[in-house]
DNA sequence: GAACTCAGTGAGAGCGCTCTCGACGACGTG
DNA sequence: CACGTCGTCGAGAGCGCTCTCACTGAGTTC
């Protein structure tokens, strides 16, 4: 039960086919300018053998490591716990494996752990990094940046400063929450408010923004920075309601939110939705589908993002490679969202 | 905007330090039997040059790698998006940032998946695997030990034969199960049914065995086989409504399945706790606190689940390594779970 | 038929590191 | 004072692979 005996090397499967280990490698490598009894003859050698090439030896010579690094900042266990994450991955990883890549998991706890993922990503163990920041103030994109690792953001970073346009990808938190909106004011709300998100992240940013674009008259006072979470939005509410008990229509940053809001509403003795409307964001199954009324939201396609951010790496790493121009490889990319209706508006 | 500059080797770090390859290397390596005014030179070297070594050539050489893959197996998205996962993998990644190695994340799709899996498994990529097999007929375990990578599974891994037993890490579904009927049984039920989980999951078959331990004269119709999810938990409550309109408790497989059954309670006119009590298992947050009422259930912790996982297999490799023997290094561990108390029984 | 291609192949260097081994001086020991 | 011992260090041999380059022989070209 020590170590599995040793595994065959280049240089085996060489001997076994008759060839060189240039020539073998060749054929390990897709075989062209190999003769076809040739590459038969190795293939056939690999196989028999069981043979798979070491990656260390290879990464070694080429500098190339075929694994990419996923970085997720987030200490709040809470936050990190939602689907998001996980739906995010599964789409990457699904990119990833039609382009034989590997991906490492770089969760971070805390402040000191940033310097932890710098070194590693300077140090040149993946060949790019794929990176959710969610919050304004957080160092890691510049740390990473500075490491001079081809990266794509999840989500768009909030820098102030005009630097070469960071490639993301992020969901249309904008347009989304003005089709939310429009979709109260279409049930003939006109007394909106809207719970919004933490605003250092820029989802909640551009969610409010989205709103405003809608109620662009609205009281200020119909507006309440919460921070996404089910007890935030309640106290949201609570506020909301104090402030103008005739609303009729709430636009919640997310769906956690929106529940915390739906509650509330209950236990005021408000009717949802003939008394007032909720409209959340995210489309998160699992709370969404067990609100009392199920809740109207806003889906992102989650998986989708993550898939895309992959794409866009992948194809930056082949640009560099290859040596071309970066012509027609999009800085940003922005998906669309889609109105989910169910009971509460 | 082409390749950070060539990073420093080891070779150039010895030369600003002055001293030999081999010296260097040992400090970096922990500077043992390195006298302590070259250890301070070549420390300052390091730091100067910003010399990070080079995993790849170091692999090639130790036949280590610092990484060990995390596979999980979970084709149906609705349950790899549960918060379960998301909190293993941040227990998984903390242990694993204090020994220093890095986590490769192996999710698969559906069962072609599984040969590209052991492939990579089998390659001698990473040091050792955690594997999360969820489902009793499963041949990813089979494969992985075939591959002769060291590994810990999440969950007990249901296997009728009797071979070295696997080393795995699980809740004490069993315990906790009958924790949670004997707190119905506390409460005074008497008819007490339960939903059970898919029974192609150990966890499913644990908990139902847990069950029985306490209701060892249950009438068989008290128990229905579901699926851990809120539809399933909907379908089996009307099931079990319909058998037996008089029954007074429900333990729920899981919080998601015991959400719908609080659906169904309701919609049939039944009171919670007051005519039937409603008992949960996992605590997933989101979903527990949600509930109306807010469902007592069992929790168990999952990240300290990842955290030993990860633990044990490091201490594992550490073994092997060192060529001591697998003493004290358990076979399989089980943690405990506790009772969440909230309304729903 | 000599000179020239050019696809196909092998020899060999070297990627950056670890680790063994031998050299060397400082230190006891008889 | 000769000898062994020990701690410290450098030289050098690879780890398994890719890739350049030189070589071969078959196919052109004039």
């Amino acid at each position: 039960m020590t170590e599995t005996t040793a595994r065959p090397t280049l240089e085996a499967v060489a001997a076994r086919a008759g060839v060189s280990r240039a020539t073998a490698s060749r054929v390990v490598n897709g075989g062209d300018g190999v003769r076809e009894p040739l590459v038969e003859r190795v293939r056939r050698a690999v196989d028999e053998l069981g043979y798979v090439p070491n990656q260390a030896a290879r990464s070694l010579v080429t500098k190339r490591h075929d694994a990419i690094a996923v970085v997720i900042a987030e200490p709040e266990t809470r936050v990190f716990a939602d689907p998001f994450f996980a739906l995010q991955l599964r789409g990457i990883s699904k990119e990833l494996t039609v382009h034989d890549s590997q991906l490492v998991l770089l969760l971070t706890e805390g402040r000191d752990d940033h310097a932890r993922v710098g070194r590693y990503l300077a140090g040149g163990h993946v060949d790019g990094a794929l990176v959710f920041s969610l919050h304004l103030d957080d160092p890691l994109p510049g740390l990473i940046q500075g490491a001079g690792v081809p990266t794509v953001f999840g989500g768009r970073p909030g820098w102030s400063d005009g630097t070469p346009g960071p490639v993301y990808v992020d969901s249309d938190n904008r347009g989304g929450a003005r089709e939310a909106v429009r979709h109260l004011v279409g049930l003939g709300r006109t007394r909106i408010a809207h719970i919004a998100g933490a605003l250092d992240q820029t989802s909640a940013v551009d969610r409010l923004d989205g709103f405003r674009d809608v109620m662009a008259d609205a009281d200020p006072r119909m507006v309440v920075e919460s921070d996404f979470t089910p007890a935030g939005g309640e106290r949201a509410m609570r506020e909301l309601l104090d402030r103008c008990p005739d609303l009729d229509g709430v636009f919640a940053a997310n769906d956690l939110t929106a529940a915390g809001a739906l509650r509330v509403l209950r236990e005021r003795g408000r009717r949802v939705p003939e008394d007032v409307a909720v409209i959340g964001f995210d489309d998160m199954l699992p709370v969404a589908e067990q609100t009392d009324p199920p809740l109207t939201t806003i889906r992102q396609d989650i998986e989708e993002m993550g898939r895309l951010m992959a794409r866009l790496l992948l194809r930056r790493l082949d640009r560099s490679t290859t040596g071309r121009a970066d012509a027609d490889t999009p800085a940003a990319v922005v998906l669309p969202t889609t109105l989910v209706r169910r009971a509460s508006a």
